[in-house]
DNA sequence: GTCTATAGTCCGATAGAC
DNA sequence: GTCTATCGGACTATAGAC
């Protein structure tokens, strides 16, 4: 998995073949795919425990918290994760900024995310479509605080600009210009 | 274009190879490849066109129309090009919910679409991250619009679907339950 | 660990439309 | 003559089957 990373940085992800990646880390192509369904998937090895951590941070929120604000719960502790994998996230990004095939599935990943947290938010109470749409705003806010904080050089801190971002939707939302 | 339309929703995507497609054209696998860069495109045919009607109508919205506004003149310009297409759109949909590679395709699309919605925002003068939180709330409100409507039986009107996905989109990032 | 089906690319050749 | 659509065969890599 480090070899893929390197490699991938190095020559692209379309240019690296899985033999090569097989070869720096000393394995078969077989053994490859058995640890990973395909070759994209190294690069969201980390996704279902970044799910379990926004859904629980968004289950947990207070009785009596508006959906929109459990949601917002959720993907501040994802944020809040991410920041500690240090530079690692910024790296990941870099990479799949590169190929239309890996945003694609960073794609369905969050989509899977939205998913996951409108499940949550139904299991709080909240009907459909109600639980979807603040599911779904809250992972726009979160991918656009994320490529923001990602272009921005410096130590700004991840959950806050993702929190700065939700409340730019709220505004935005609200018919502000 | 249409052979490929009606494998799909026999066998299923996965289960369709090019060379079955072509022998029911009466083709051959090369002259695919000429048509769709992939297997997937066939289903996106229409993509374009989309894009361009929600572009025009976005971007000749009333000036001093809030970004919100805008961009929901976009995609209900979006929906009632889509319900011009009978039950088509119905049937297409049937065979991307079946396919995981296929959801990936359109999530990709419906990305690009929110791209240009932020782009047209941004030329009527909106900043960011404004403009592309707008056109991603506006895009989530299409997506839960459409997947209703398709989930639907009966002749409900989609830009009207749409619409009302939107306000509930206000109201839950107002804060209301 | 081997074998195989399939997707997708590259090279070029051919032929009708205008 | 140029543009566009078709076809043929060889080739690589992914991914699944056995």
């Amino acid at each position: 998995m480090k070899a893929a990373l390197e490699l991938y940085g190095e020559r692209g992800f379309e240019q690296t073949t899985v033999a090569q990646i097989a070869e720096r880390a000393g394995l078969t192509e077989r053994t490859f795919f058995r640890h990973f369904a395909d070759k994209r998937e190294v690069l969201f090895a980390g996704a279902d425990v970044l799910q379990e951590r926004m859904v629980s941070a968004a289950a947990d929120a207070p009785a009596g918290t508006t959906p929109i604000e459990a949601a917002a719960a959720g993907i501040e502790a994802a944020g809040t994760l991410i920041q500690e994998g240090g530079g690692l996230p910024r790296q990941r990004q870099s990479i799949i900024a590169a190929s239309v095939e890996l945003q694609e599935r960073e794609l369905i990943k969050l989509a899977s995310l939205a998913a996951r947290l409108a499940e949550v938010l139904r299991g709080r109470g909240v009907s459909e479509p109600e639980a979807s749409l603040a599911a779904e705003a809250a992972l726009a806010a979160f991918k656009i605080g994320f490529d923001r904080w990602v272009s921005s050089d410096g130590g700004r801190d991840l959950p806050q600009v993702i929190r700065d971002s939700l409340d730019a939707l709220k505004a935005v939302s609200a018919g502000q210009a």
